[in-house]
DNA sequence: CTTGACTCTGGACTACACTCAAGGGTGTAG
DNA sequence: CTACACCCTTGAGTGTAGTCCAGAGTCAAG
């Protein structure tokens, strides 16, 4: 299979394809005789789990990084372990962050809803979330 | 406060800060008679404003939304409401995905100790997580 | 008044992750 | 054989979020 048809196949951009090529994240491809890149099966899913990555927060170094191990034998598997283990406890974090967001989020927009429906006339007040997050008083915000 | 003391107290470096202000996202301090910024508790505020949000994933373009909509008044709020709301369903969508890595990292953990625990000598099996990602014939060439 | 820490502006530079363009070659349908 | 879509390489450009630097000015202490 041709770049082109990889490209729509995986949803990576052509010009992604072949970067992620120059940068060590994808293995050259085989050549066709006139010098087009071919991609087997496998490429596409290599493709696949480093957008899966890459949307889970992964930046391409660290997501290269579980790459180049994958040749490796049992004895990658304790430095696996240990970036398992580091990024365990990154994404933990990055949870736990998130779901104190969307509680907060989640009163913000019971807080506006509410406003909303109250009719006040020409008074506005002030939008209630921005209150929280502005001027006037505000400590440790969000 | 001048711009050194401010950077201490937020931990925002004395560039991001003017940074911030060249790009909106700072309003443009008072300034002493020699021209130097002079910042108020509202101006540390809004830096550790800043900072937590962006810790919690959004873009400074983002922020400076919410931020310029500080001022305004109730008409704001139904727009605020959109921009929580498209916010919250984002940032769901990553928790769950967050807590699917973080399960498939413990279990992939719990693979990589019981391998490293069983004693097979010089007889290296495969390290078990990267042959779950692995389809073999990768090489990484960083 | 001088020193030294601090601050000013403007502009260059960085890392990341692409994206685009120019100028040319490949492959296949008609 | 000739279009035409597709692909090649090299190299430059983009947007984000800053950092770093030079050369000059400010301010407080001695």
């Amino acid at each position: 299979m041709r770049i082109g048809e990889t490209s729509k196949q995986t949803g990576v951009s052509i010009d992604a394809i072949r970067f992620y090529e120059r940068n060590g994240l994808l293995p050259a491809p085989t050549r066709s005789e006139g010098g087009f890149r071919l991609y087997s099966s496998d490429d596409l899913s290599a493709l696949l789990f480093i957008r899966s990555l890459q949307s889970l927060g992964f930046s391409l170094n660290e997501i290269r990084e579980f790459l180049s191990l994958r040749t490796n034998d049992l004895r990658a598997c304790s430095q696996v372990r240990k970036m398992l283990d580091r990024k365990l406890k990154d994404i933990h974090a990055k949870r736990v962050a998130l779901v104190k967001l969307e509680d907060e989020l989640k009163t913000a927009l019971t807080k506006c809803n509410s406003q909303l429906k109250r009719p006040q006339g020409k008074k506005y007040g002030r939008c209630p979330v921005l209150t929280v997050y502005g001027k006037s008083k505000h400590k440790g915000a969000a």
